[in-house]
DNA sequence: GTCTATAGTCGGATAGAC
DNA sequence: GTCTATCCGACTATAGAC
């Protein structure tokens, strides 16, 4: 978690409530929600068993104000590249290079904040587990941000590619090219293992980046296979 | 589910167990392994509570059961494509077609097993799990299959590109390669979601694979970006 | 708003009959 | 090998003092 506290309300109720949020992602990320007790979410935040029902109705409330969070909080993180990218498919005449400038740019970003994540702050394990089983707060995860990232993107390969951006295969095309990423958050312990590294450091992610423009380039060029 | 119990013991002994696995791969995928209950366990697959204990010595040794039975399981579905590409890569001048075929035969079979798990047999929560909080299960789950999918990968792309197969880079080209599939089985909620279908068909499948296909030659071809 | 103490429920494992 | 009955520990939530 980095940020300072957004809201200093009235008394210590808005920082236990900040509090119990920030280390409810790690804890229902690293548990689930069943494992996860409410004994050690209070633990951990450093506050008192009885704030949870209290604060939040009960474990059931606080798990939906940490999808919120974790909402809210990536989408700012997106912020800048979204406008970009929104600008330049905006302008009818935007040409082949800006395209593709902005959906490196898109894809960079999305990598440092996927991949980044879980050396500090850890909400992936808590978006993987609402991807196996679907709730109250994967609405509020897909609605937020995973929904602006894969249109985003489909939009600009669908101009790249000269394709219509609804089809069904463009879909499957865009969330492919997201899979490129999202395999070292989703399929870490396996990455980590083959690639022999312990953990993700700076040059490593940019690695990953320089790979993915490379891949990515390659699909968008349309270069027909093995034509050579 | 397909293979036979390892160790058929004297009486329904055998039965017993082979039961119990396979209830348990659904219901600690499900759950995880925590917030799975012995009771659920016991109910789903038909049997006395009691016998958990008894012949697995408690909820974790049916975990460990579990997870060596997937390993098994997947390997078995594997094994005619393995020897395929294990048989190429062993012949010293083996040429740019074949290489390129059985790497698709390859990401073909691995796609199939990946997507369509859990329209039925649901393996595939329990890996996911296991990715997020590896344990003793997740080095059974990767020595057993991860590994040799990955290197076999590796090593016929490397070949196609004329790139050396131990480096950093190729392991990282091969793990996004491989995310293009993953992304359909560990973002299924999402993919899903934005492609506004409620689950895979054959003729779904039939088309991921195409792209998949169009995908890999592109990044095979070595086509240099925007040589048009 | 925060704490301690406790009520009420459900979990895993075992004992011992069959 | 399988069952019923039971123990004991851990969980969520609440009551009520401060």
């Amino acid at each position: 978690m980095s940020g300072a506290a957004a809201a200093p309300p009235s008394r210590r109720g808005g920082e236990t409530r900040r509090h119990l949020i920030e280390t409810a992602i790690d804890v229902f990320g690293e548990y689930g929600f069943e494992a996860a007790t409410t004994r050690t979410l209070a633990e951990r935040a450093g506050v008192n068993l009885a704030a949870i029902p209290y604060h939040f109705g009960g474990k059931a409330g606080l798990y939906r104000a940490a999808a919120q969070y974790i909402a809210d909080h990536v989408e700012s993180r997106m912020r800048s590249v979204f406008e970009q990218a929104g600008a330049v498919l905006r302008s009818e005449r935007a040409g082949r290079a800006e395209l593709l400038r902005v959906l490196h740019a898109l894809l960079d970003t999305f990598a440092t904040i996927v991949v980044t994540s879980n050396e500090g702050d850890n909400w992936s394990g808590f978006v993987m587990r609402e991807q196996m089983r679907p709730g109250e707060a994967f609405e509020i995860l897909y609605q937020g941000v995973m929904q602006r990232v894969h249109g985003m993107c489909a939009a600009l390969i669908a101009r790249l590619l000269g394709e219509p951006e609804e089809d069904a295969k463009m879909k499957v095309r865009t969330l492919m090219i997201l899979g490129q990423i999202l395999i070292f958050r989703m399929g870490r312990a396996a990455a980590l293992r083959r690639l022999g590294w312990k953990r993700f450091t700076d040059d490593r992610i940019d690695l990953v980046k320089a790979v993915m423009r490379e891949q990515v380039d390659a699909i968008v060029a349309r270069a027909t296979p093995q034509q050579s």
